[in-house]
RNA sequence: GCCUGGGUGGCGGAAUUGGUAGACGCGUUGGACUUAAAAUCCAAUGGCAGUAAUGCCGUGCCGGUUCGAGUCCGGCCCUAGGUACCA
């Protein structure tokens, strides 16, 4: 009978999804083992072969897991908030909850014909009021302790999306989803102070396991830097001028001030500047350009002197100009800097753009032609009390009189910015603040949680920026619940990283309706022990995440404070041609059609055979056939299955196949795995007949790539248990082992001829052994051997 | 610009601490089976020269270390991703 995958894997999938095959039991003896994968945003386009990639690591782990003895927490579940769904419901006139659900239940659907083993018991979807109502009481507890706060801010605003913008999603001056060019638009926001955990989210990095550029990326976005805050006194006013710089002890260098154009000092002393007029206008243009033209490779130094104004230097004592001037940003340190154009590039370009002095206080290079960086070798000179230091030993030096003299002191900055925590658009959480008519903002009684969404015709976004809710009185008018009297909800809604920020603890305990988790269950079951998940939220996600999880440890909800222990990122699966796959370029690989065609077990070890799962790599329809060929004759070696014992030689390879495939599935060398599988069946092929214990094996070294034959063939050979919890092979070394080896002998480095001997041969009887070699003595001519190399086992070099 | 990956046959990709370059798969060519095709099986398949044995050349480019380099070092080029006037 001939392999027919639509009709087995049909078969095993009810027998799994309906016997809750892989369902996590909490609290078991067993030791547990929580393997995460990213979940899915349900698109209306149904699974990618992105998603497919993404799941099959953490799935052949899973698998592996559970034959190995472990209690596999494995669940999914839906990131369902979100703009795809809300333009599709606009657009088509249907319920954004409507269209949620159709879409969730095709990916449900769509994931089972994969065969993948998630416990779908558990399954999380953030729009559910059930789930989002523990969303929303995350965000009063981070109200309740100063987290979450408002904040007025120019805020990235697309005029075609009506929709307030984050940096990310706006990056070159474009709109992430609809590329129009992005306004600045002021408005009051909310933000959350992810900044105060910049340290630990950073100290915390050293317990998650992960490839270098991962941990990278997420401390360059954290971008702490060690530095000074340093006073400046604005002459003649009570103002002062307070900059962070990395480089405190250049201040002796320090000619000019500038302050960035959003900052308070020009309202401030608006009354002194005597040239207020122009300020202004400069204000207003470098508020028009866009981040596009601010951060564009051509950076002009533009900039104005603020007359009337002066600082004064607190290392010099010496009066020096104050500019306004766009390259210096309001959202880092604190908007102002020291300007030493000798040491540092920015400095010296706007300095020699506005003629401005510019002095040397490091020796070591030539000021006249650029900026001289050097912190190695260079020494202080024309710094008073710092004359002759190196750098190191200067910074230091400062930063203690600095202290001493009460005009500064050592600090730490970081890059990261706090989290604008906002969208104006209808589906998302709704913020669970009330604002009272007296001003005041009163959080939601926890009791009244959940705050859902109003039942509208309409969600359409409003022209003025504001969330659709805001239109709806239902919605927004209420009473205030600490005074009673006339107030208004909060209409803004999360943005979507919110739900995503901590459905890994819901998973522990998906349906408690008291508690977000409950204690015993989150001690149960995390850390999670394996994340896997897209390069693109590496940073992002996974940093948002741990925020709020540390959070959460801070007030008791979470017993860990560190929610993973490794995270691995799949590459991405490139269309046939090489490019991006998108519906555009037509180049987008349905997974439900390889299903169709091939069968699923066929399509999990095509993606895994694909590439090196942590590359980039493209898509090939007839690499497919490949691995349906193989499955094709893993199914025909059944034929030749028999009751002898087993041979040596095909013993060893199995042995020799169980280890390495065991150790290229934990180092996520999944595409070498199936090679080796291929290898041994290539061998087991060969032979009349093959012992009945060697293809069980085989059954189930092939299980977490293709469960269903291997469930197939398992009870075809009479076994009523499935292999979901069969036990995984164990290598033998002693029958691993080779008893010959194969010895290169090279001359001079050159290959010249290959000799079989006896494994671990001593040296003296290989090179008599070497010597007889007749194709040696043809090499060798009349020459005598200068030297000779032996590598045990592997290879005779003989230098002549 | 800076940071991090990656450049290996016609293609996707393999190669412990430096030690047989090209595992495995695709494709291609030839053969077997078949009325025929598909499927399957067998064989060949980096390039050049040669009837062959065999020899020479080959891991982006240039140079170095070494008995020996895809692997280590120095200097470039291309490419993908991240980040960007970060003080």
């Amino acid at each position: 009978m001939d392999y027919k995958p639509h009709l087995i894997e049909k078969k095993w999938q009810k027998a799994w999804y309906e016997n809750d095959a892989f369902k996590a039991i909490d609290f078991d003896e067993r030791p547990k083992y929580y393997a995460l994968v990213e979940f899915p945003y349900p698109s209306g386009d149904g699974l990618h072969v992105g998603h497919i990639r993404a799941y099959t690591s953490l799935e052949i782990i899973a698998r592996k897991r559970r034959m190995e003895g472990y209690n596999v927490l494995f669940p999914i579940g839906f990131d369902a908030f979100g703009l795809p769904t809300e333009n599709y419901a606009i657009k088509e006139k249907i319920h954004p909850r409507k269209v949620t659900d159709a879409n969730i239940k095709v990916f449900t659907k769509q994931l089972q014909r994969v065969g993948f083993s998630f416990d779908f018991s558990r399954v999380v979807d953030t729009t559910d009021p059930e789930y989002f109502r523990w969303t929303q009481w995350i965000f009063i507890q981070l109200y309740k302790k100063g987290l979450a706060y408002r904040s007025k801010t120019y805020v990235n605003f697309c005029p075609s999306c009506k929709v307030v913008l984050s940096n990310e999603e706006s990056q070159g001056g474009h709109c992430d989803r609809c590329d129009s060019t992005v306004e600045q638009k002021e408005k009051e926001v909310w933000f959350l102070k992810i900044t105060e955990y910049a340290e630990r989210l950073l100290e915390g990095l050293e317990t998650l396991e992960t490839l270098p550029r991962i941990r990278l990326e997420q401390e360059n976005w954290i971008g702490r830097s060690e530095g000074a805050h340093i006073i400046f006194d604005v002459l003649g006013t009570e103002s002062r001028l307070e900059v962070f710089t990395t480089r405190p002890d250049t201040l002796f260098g320090a000619t000019f001030m500038v302050i960035a154009p959003e900052h308070p000092l020009i309202d401030a002393q608006a009354e002194q500047i005597t040239n207020l007029a122009a300020v202004r206008h400069y204000q207003q243009s470098a508020r028009l350009k866009t981040e596009f033209e601010r951060t564009q490779l051509i950076k002009d130094k533009t900039g104005l002197k603020l007359d009337g104004l002066m600082a004064e230097n607190p290392g010099t004592g010496e009066p020096i100009p104050i500019f306004v001037a766009d390259y210096v940003m309001m959202g880092y340190g604190t908007g102002a800097i020291m300007a030493v154009p000798g040491h540092d590039e920015r400095d010296y370009d706007f300095a020699k753009a506005h003629d401005l002095p510019i002095v040397e206080v490091i020796a070591g290079g030539d000021i006249k032609q650029a900026a001289y960086t050097d912190t190695e070798t260079g020494i202080l000179i024309n710094s008073g009390f710092m004359n002759g230091l190196s750098v190191d030993a200067a910074i230091d030096a400062m930063i203690k009189h600095l202290e001493k003299t009460e005009r500064g002191h050592r600090a730490v900055n970081f890059k990261m910015k706090d989290w604008a925590f906002n969208r104006q658009r209808y589906w998302g959480e709704p913020i669970p603040i009330i604002h009272c008519q007296d001003g005041t903002m009163v959080p939601v009684d926890e009791a009244d949680l959940p705050v859902t969404l109003p039942e509208v015709e309409a969600f359409e976004p409003t022209d003025s920026g504001e969330s659709p809710l805001a239109n709806i009185k239902a919605f927004t008018d209420v009473s205030c619940p600490t005074c009673g009297e006339m107030a208004r909800r909060e209409t803004d809604t999360m943005p979507q990283w919110a739900g995503s920020s901590w459905y890994f603890l819901r998973y522990t305990d998906p349906h408690n309706n008291t508690q977000l988790a409950d204690l015993e269950k989150l001690k149960y079951w995390l850390p999670v022990d394996w994340y896997n998940g897209g390069m693109e939220h590496v940073t992002r996600h996974v940093i948002y995440s741990r925020f709020w999880n540390q959070f959460l440890y801070d007030i008791g909800a979470v017993p860990v404070s560190e929610p993973y222990k490794k995270r691995t990122a799949q590459g991405l699966i490139l269309g046939v041609d090489g490019d991006k796959m998108s519906k555009s370029k037509g180049n987008v690989v349905n997974p439900v059609e390889i299903i169709e065609h091939y069968g699923a077990d066929t399509l999990r070890l095509y993606i895994l055979f694909i590439g090196d799962y942590e590359q980039p790599t493209p898509w090939n329809d007839s690499g497919v056939k490949g691995a349906r060929r193989f499955l094709d004759k893993v199914w025909r070696l059944y034929d030749h299955v028999d009751d002898q014992v087993e041979t040596e030689a095909h013993e060893r390879l199995l042995h020799q196949t169980i280890d390495a495939v065991d150790k290229d599935i934990e180092h996520v060398k999944f595409n070498t795995a199936i090679a080796k599988l291929m290898t041994l069946v290539n061998e087991l092929s060969k032979a009349e007949t093959i012992a009945k214990d060697t293809y069980i094996t085989l059954l189930k070294l092939l299980n977490p790539f293709a469960p269903h034959i291997a469930e197939e063939l398992y009870a075809r050979l009479g076994h009523k248990e499935t292999l979901v919890h069969a036990s995984f092979p164990k290598a033998d070394p002693d029958k691993m082992t080779e008893r010959n080896v194969t010895v290169v002998i090279s001359v001079n480095g050159k290959v010249r001829d290959k000799m079989t001997v006896a494994k671990d041969l001593d040296d003296e009887a290989l090179k008599a052994l070497v010597f007889d070699n007749e194709r040696v003595h043809k090499f060798l001519g009349e020459d005598a051997p200068k030297r000779i190399i032996i590598v045990k086992n592997k290879l005779v070099n003989i230098v002549v």
